[in-house]
DNA sequence: ACCGCGCCATACCGACCGGTATTGAGCGCC
DNA sequence: GGCGCTCAATACCGGTCGGTATGGCGCGGT
């Protein structure tokens, strides 16, 4: 057979965040995780040396897959503007429909209480995605296109506002409709600033 | 001895509390919540039934000291615009230095995500609080203290960023300075719209 | 004096789970 | 063919924890 075997440990994790997401991290043991990825707990103990390093491993996973998404959805606009917006429509999208993504982060976060390594992890996560709105808005400001007196003032709100979301979502099942998401996109832009309208040549 | 005994199962609940609030809801076991009540597992069993009972009464026992702790915030204001602020104040704090709340809400959330039962009763906590601030902010409006085109934008978004905070102030430590903690008060107030200066007559 | 009952302690069960020890199958290499 | 490495399967250990069974003790009622 000989199989590559240099996936092996990222099949392992897929199968991990899979469980994860769906049941919670406590509520999956490392028999089930192996299960899920077709092999047995002595093989997922060679490839991890323990339930957390699953644990980070599937966090790794959770990040690469946001970087890509959030690219995929901004890059298809032109102007800064719109990726900004599109930026923080699928996040709230991701918040208020996800419910993969809200199990994991709000076990990762419960989790970051006791164990330093997840909290670090999670920590450097923030901090990307801090970087990444905090350039967007910067350069939306800067090519004129978006409106804007404290940079920093507005990204931290959005920060905090997108994961209180998340997490109020869980208990209001009514503010995942779609005119509520709409509405909670237009209440988070506005709370960043306001858009420059495009000057239309006559 | 014939204790009164009217006032033991709060005395379980609130030693439940005070582990759960330092350890987590899972890092506490029976044998420990008994022995901070200086009983034994026996006797917690005859007061409850099982772990989640004990879990919802100390839910019940952090709702309860929140009234408290707001009500005496809040009250020594006499106008409706310095009751607010006072109560946005007291959130930011207890979000941002208090461990405690931080780590019982974190694992309350956490749990809510399979157990109905305890979702229901922090679904309710949720809504007590949201009828809190809808109530003081609308008051503050109707009497000329406070202005603020849509209360209900306000107050969701302040409700979602206090929580946010909480979030992230676990992995922001820097957040909880002092200065930093004003600031956060003065950008959610910011965020809720502006305060009508008293007219002092000439 | 006796009983019932509220309250508590002791001892224990059974299930679960993270982690390990051990063995073995396939495969490259000499 | 024999050796050694990688990776996988089985069985098992040690410990923890929620929950239960049972018995005891003191008090109030009669």
């Amino acid at each position: 057979m000989a199989t590559i075997s240099s996936a092996k440990p990222d099949e392992l994790a897929a199968a991990a965040f899979a469980l994860f997401s769906t049941r919670g991290i406590a509520g999956v043991n490392m028999d089930e995780i192996a299960a899920g990825a077709g092999v047995t707990k002595g093989s997922l103990y060679w490839h991890y040396a323990s339930k957390k390093e699953v644990i980070l491993a599937a966090c790794n996973l959770y990040y690469s897959a946001w970087r890509i998404q959030i690219a995929g959805a901004t890059e298809v606009h032109e102007r800064l503007a719109d990726q900004l917006e599109a930026a923080v429509a699928f996040s709230v999208r991701s918040c208020l429909l996800d419910d993969a993504n809200r199990v994991f982060t709000t076990e990762i976060v419960a989790m970051s209480l006791y164990d330093a390594d997840v909290r670090a992890s999670w920590t450097g996560f923030l901090d990307e995605t801090e970087r990444f709105f905090l350039g967007l808005t910067h350069r939306a400001v800067g090519a004129g296109e978006f409106r804007c007196d404290d940079v920093d003032r507005a990204v931290d709100l959005l920060m905090a506002s997108m994961e209180g979301i998340k997490q109020i979502a869980l208990f209001r099942p009514q503010s995942c409709l779609p005119e509520n998401e709409q509405r909670t996109c237009r209440r988070l832009m506005s709370l960043m600033g306001e858009r420059v309208p495009v000057h239309v040549p006559v």
